[in-house]
DNA sequence: CTCGAATCATTCGAGCTGTAACGAAGTTCG
DNA sequence: CGAACTTCGTTACAGCTCGAATGATTCGAG
């Protein structure tokens, strides 16, 4: 949450603000069509029809939490939940009309003035680097 | 909350990798010591009384989700709030002597292996700059 | 084929988080 | 002084997230 008092002061909050911004800007884009962040992370994921456990998987949350996501936009009229074929525990979600055509919308937010983007090639090609050897190591 | 098209793919993903990174040690931490992170994260910032004020401003949080957590830490007994002198608005939210205790364990615990160590200290200086760099820019 | 284990989605309970609105207390200014 | 504004903490409400438990279905071992 804070600096973690091992590393050299400032690197863990510099992390946590980058994030921050990240989030900061989806958010936005998510807020200029209508959605909340998680909804809009469910339907970036939803390029084409999945079930709840690979939804989940994707969005990087536990079921139900899908379940709970998928439930308001399926109120909102954004996504429909189908059998699946071949396994009747399973549904599949999809982007009803509407979803889609705002998913696209969603998709031209985000390409809106993204975060990091004043940062040199070499820069992020450094970033990715030291930040890959920092998660390995 | 996801790739944001526009940067190089996978720099989104390290970022939140790291971060996630830091908010598992927190998180386990924590744990280990019988609390959540948010209420971890206030006990960590109560090496003095504090106005809830205050503490939420060091949380990074806002004024209502402090007054849940101190609710929390309070039944538990690990704080107190106690009346601020000069202003009968506000209160003073203290440490009890067995919230100090647990503070001191849990502060222990954030000493023990932190994420991010196994890292060269020129990596670390170099991490910084770049993160540095891509938030004011 | 049948029974037990695994998997799917859901529900429940708890906690975290923010915005808006509130009453109480302080501050400012005519 | 007294009215208007600000600030303090809280409450109410809505949404997000997870772990555990549940019912339905599928899969696998014998």
């Amino acid at each position: 949450m804070t600096t973690g008092e091992g590393e050299l002061p400032g690197l863990t909050a510099l992390l946590y603000a980058a994030t921050a911004r990240l989030d900061a800007h989806f958010a936005a884009c998510a807020g200029a069509v209508g959605l909340t962040a998680s909804q809009a992370n469910a339907v970036h994921e939803l390029a084409e029809p999945l079930g709840m456990r690979e939804l989940g998987r994707r969005m990087c949350c536990e079921p139900p939490n899908v379940t709970f996501v998928v439930d308001r936009l399926e109120e909102r009229g954004l996504v429909e939940r189908r059998p699946h074929p071949g396994d009747r525990r399973a549904k599949l979600i999809a982007l009803t009309a509407t979803g889609a055509e705002l998913r696209e919308r969603l998709f031209a937010a985000l390409a809106c003035d993204p975060p990091l983007t004043g940062l040199p090639d070499a820069d992020r090609r450094a970033l990715r680097v030291l930040l890959d050897r920092a998660l390995h190591t």
